[in-house]
DNA sequence: CTAAAGTCTAAACAAATGTTATCGTGCTGA
DNA sequence: TCAGCACGATAACATTTGTTTAGACTTTAG
C-alpha cells in the first residue's frame, strides 16, 4: 500500500491516522493477463490504483465491435469513473494486459474520504482535474493533428506503450484500423 | 449575479456572506456577437459563467485552420480551463456567437474560494467532474457512433444548437467538413 | 436600400481510410 | 513439443470523406 499512500500524499496533505483509516476500506487485488477488472452492465463499486501492470479500457459499440479508448499503468487511478459517479451501470470493460497488482478503493472508502478526510474534496478535485486535463489534451490533439502525428505522440502520453501493448490496440485507440496504421508507419 | 449565485448553490452549500465575498471578486461583462472572450497565447485569468448567449471554443491547428471543439450557453461555466489551471499560455479562442452577458470569475475569486469557502474544493470538484463527464461521454460517442449518429445526438447535448449556430460550425465540432455533413443530412 | 459577405446545397473528382484475404513469424498452452 | 493462434505486413479492391467550384438564398453593414 506504500505506493498508494505516496500517490495520495502527492495530491493532498494528510497524516498516518487518516491514511490508515482510508486504507482500511481498501484492498489489494491481483489479476492475470487478459482478466477483466470491471465489466459493462454492473454498477462499478470501486476505483483502482495501479501498483503494477497495465490495462486498457474498452467500449463495445452497438454492432459488438470493441474500441480501446484508454490505457492506464503504474501509479494511476482508473475506473469506469462516469458510471461510478452516477451510480449507473458501467459502460466500459477494464482488461488487464499484463499480470496486475492494484489497490481497490471501494465506494465506502471514497465516500468516507469526502466526508471525513480534511482534504477529501481536494483529493477528488485533483483526480477529476487530472482526468480533465488528459481528456482536454486528447480532444485538442484529435482536432489539430493527423492520425500519424497522434501515433507519434502516444509514446509521450503513455510511456513504453509500444513495448507493452500490441499495435492493433494502439490503432484502435487512434480510431483507425490496424491495416491503416501499418500503412502509415511504413510511409514514415 | 442571481443566476450565478443560484448555479453555485446548485453545486455546494454556502451562505449570503460567503457568496457576497465571492461575488466581490467577480465582474459582469458584455460581449458583442463575434467578439473574443479569450485568446491563445495569453495566460487565462478568468473563468466565465454564462448568463445569456452562446459561444464556441476554437483551436487553431499548425496550418492555421480553425476547429470548433465546444459550445457553451446559459448557466454553464466555461474557460480555457486547462491553461487556466496550469497557468500556461492559452490554447483556445472563446468566441461569442450571440451578444453575451457573462460573469467573470477572476483567478483571485477562485483562489479565494478554494482557500476560504467551506466547500470551495467541493465546488472545484463538481465543476471538474461535470466536465469530465461531458468529455468522457464525448469520447465514448466518438468511438461507438457514426458521424450521422453523433450529429443527431447534438441536440440532446446542446439543446437548441441548430437554431443558434451555423451548420458549418457543427460540422467542425463533429470533425467533418460542411460539405460532408450536408451530404449525410440529405441521405437521412 | 443595396452591395458584400455568409450560408447551404450540389456535383465531379481526388485522397484517405476501410475491408478482405493471404502470408510469415513467433508465441503459447495442452 | 508442436499445433494452433495472435500478430503484423502487404496487396487489391471498396467505401467514405475531403476538395474545389458554382449557384441560390439570406443576413449584415454601411
Amino acid at each position: 500500500m506504500d505506493e498508494f499512500k505516496t500517490a495520495v500524499l502527492a495530491l493532498i496533505e494528510s497524516d498516518e491516522s487518516e491514511l490508515n483509516q482510508l486504507v482500511s476500506f481498501c484492498k489489494t487485488k491481483n489479476f492475470k493477463k487478459n482478466e477483466v477488472l470491471s465489466q459493462p452492465g454492473k454498477v462499478p463499486q470501486e476505483v483502482f490504483f495501479i501498483v503494477k501492470g497495465i490495462l486498457r479500457v474498452v467500449v463495445t459499440d452497438a454492432k459488438g465491435v470493441d474500441h480501446t479508448i484508454h490505457f492506464a499503468s503504474e501509479n494511476q487511478f482508473v475506473a469506469d469513473y462516469s458510471s461510478f459517479m452516477l451510480q449507473q451501470p458501467g459502460m466500459y470493460t477494464l482488461q488487464a494486459l499484463e499480470p496486475m497488482e492494484v489497490v481497490s478503493m471501494s465506494r465506502q472508502a471514497i465516500d468516507w474520504g469526502y466526508q471525513f478526510m480534511r482534504q477529501g474534496d481536494k483529493f477528488g478535485r485533483k483526480v477529476a482535474e487530472f482526468y480533465f486535463l488528459y481528456q482536454d489534451n486528447r480532444v485538442k490533439n484529435y482536432y489539430s493533428r493527423s492520425p500519424l502525428e497522434r501515433y507519434e505522440l502516444m509514446e509521450t502520453i503513455f510511456p513504453q506503450i509500444h513495448q507493452r501493448v500490441p499495435q492493433h490496440m494502439i490503432a484502435s485507440y487512434l480510431g483507425i484500423t490496424p491495416v491503416h496504421l501499418s500503412r502509415l508507419r511504413k510511409e514514415h
